[in-house]
DNA sequence: ATAATTGATGCATGGATCGCAACAAATTCG
DNA sequence: CGAATTTGTTGCGATCCATGCATCAATTAT
């Protein structure tokens, strides 16, 4: 084999037109000829030795293989970009750049005083925070798009993934003062089944985890509302709409107003939260800076304790 | 900013460069002009802004930003590399993922040693299985949900969908050991009728080619009992409630403690069946390998013989 | 049925790259 | 001390290869 298959120009041309469907449009789209672009992915699935768009004149479609080739050329794409990134940053005097994923409830709650002990020490680095769902967050880190991300829950410890766990975190019962909640001093899962609840969007962490509660505790769960953030959620419930169940981290991100905490019993259901990484990849030295921060430090101490001196 | 700042050829070259010392042997090296080399190097640094080696006509040394940017050119290569390679290994049907849809009474019964066959030939592959009944089966794979599908009975041979025929699969009569069919030597499809049955639920495919048979020998078909599973209409039959027609690659999914079969004719109802995909589409690696292995073999051998020396 | 849109292709062109050869600097050797 | 040799660079002509335009073939919209 002489020459190496692809190059950096095919992947990028290759996965504007997987995403982007149209030839024309996306030829027009990154500046270049129809025909040229078609001749680009002629010549690579040549040099690939397979088709990868299905392309019956009118519609445009990746083969298998397209697909597996999509996901390899993100990876190999976000990469370079990472490396040209840092290179510039270098070039600048600066020393780096960090890319991390978390799901909001997160990195609302936890980030931020890691994030201000990290840069107390390393002040000259950019961070970048992702906001994702669960498996996109998985997946940004998979693909090198972020260098580590916070997740909560099960995450199958794959060869591509690094895992570690870092606190658990306990879900409460969360109702406007003067309102249900107020005389109680605890909450189990099958009373608070009974109110009216305000609910996590679906494919949020928190839901799966609530959905997968009651579902081993045989309780119906029906929430009265749904709602995609969480702020929105503690607004609902401080306006005594209903009450919901949350993680302690996620409490700050509540403007918390009208709002009282219950536990929450039968059975104390707990978040675990992680940090993950790329196995097997060189980290950027701010992503090794930051892991090695995190696990110096206590993060117990970081989960705010919502009950006073209850 | 219209080009990006550098191209794996780029970094290669740099890199070889970086790691082997001089121009005129590393050109030899990578088979090129030590002028086109210098020229090489020479715009990528003009791109980059910066000069990554110290040449004194003498020796080639990196400087500091030709270290940092050695660094991460590793990294984009290795990934680069890492991406070719599982990429070919795709190609190759070493790696990736196979989803093969079919019906239950094929999957159990046919499949397991099929794919153990193929798993050993392509040990790495992922093989997903979905039963479903005989609709889902080919809708599955006109989706493109799953690569194969294992059907029975008639497929309309569209332009969506490409069949092949893979095996005959006789319907025997199933009773339990010392009732009726006992002292039969064979039974006919109006001896049956006449018989308590137990019938596959609506819309599974052996309870249309059941339904399609009686009708076809004006026969009524009035079963005493319906079940979803073939392991339930197997316990029924044992336990002496009543008798049933079933195709005998089903057979290996009874728990056939108490049951003896019979030939049933007037007429011999078989069922056909066949592997289906997407038609006008590239088929993944694996499932062109897998396709390819199913061709080889000769299916009838795979059907075992009930009726043993019964 | 006609028009329009889409991806593929033939052909000529232009820009980029390459190899050869000459050159400048520096080390080696007589 | 000076000539020869080695090393990286550069000028120039040749070459190659991707591009763009125009056109074709196929399919859909009206």
């Amino acid at each position: 084999m002489d020459r190496n298959k692809f190059d950096l120009e095919d992947l990028r041309v290759f996965s504007s037109l997987a995403t982007g469907g149209r030839f024309r449009a996306v030829a027009d789209e990154i500046g270049m000829s129809a025909s040229a672009l078609s001749r680009q992915i002629a010549r690579l699935e040549e040099r690939l030795g397979t088709r990868l768009f299905n392309r019956d004149t009118r519609n445009v479609s990746l083969t298998p293989q397209g697909h597996t080739l999509l996901r390899l050329a993100q990876q190999v794409l976000n990469t370079a970009a990472n490396a040209g990134a840092e290179f510039d940053a270098y070039l600048a005097a600066r020393r780096g750049r960090l890319t991390i994923a978390g799901l909001p409830s997160v990195t609302a709650g936890l980030l931020p005083s890691l994030v201000a002990r990290f840069l107390a020490r390393h002040p000259d680095i950019d961070v970048q925070i992702n906001d994702a769902l669960s498996d996109s967050v998985i997946r940004s880190v998979e693909q090198g798009e972020s260098d580590l991300g916070f997740t909560a829950g099960a995450v199958e410890n794959s060869d591509r993934i690094s895992f570690r766990t870092l606190l658990s975190d306990p879900f409460v019962a969360v109702g406007a003062a003067g309102g249900i909640l107020e005389d109680r001093d605890s909450c189990t899962w099958r009373e608070l089944s009974e109110m009216p609840l305000v609910a996590m969007a679906r494919g949020t962490s928190v839901r799966l985890l609530i959905d997968a509660a009651c579902s081993q505790q045989n309780l119906p769960f029906r929430p009265r509302f749904e709602v995609a953030h969480l702020a929105t959620a503690g607004a609902f419930v401080s306006q005594g709409l209903g009450v919901t169940a949350l993680p302690v981290l996620t409490l700050p991100v509540l403007s918390s107003g009208n709002l009282i905490y219950r536990r929450l019993v039968e059975p104390e259901v707990l978040r675990h939260v992680g940090i993950i990484w790329r196995a097997g990849h060189v980290l950027s030295p701010a992503a090794t800076a930051f892991l090695d921060l995190v696990r110096g430090v206590d993060l117990s101490s970081e989960v705010p304790d919502p009950f006073g001196t209850g």
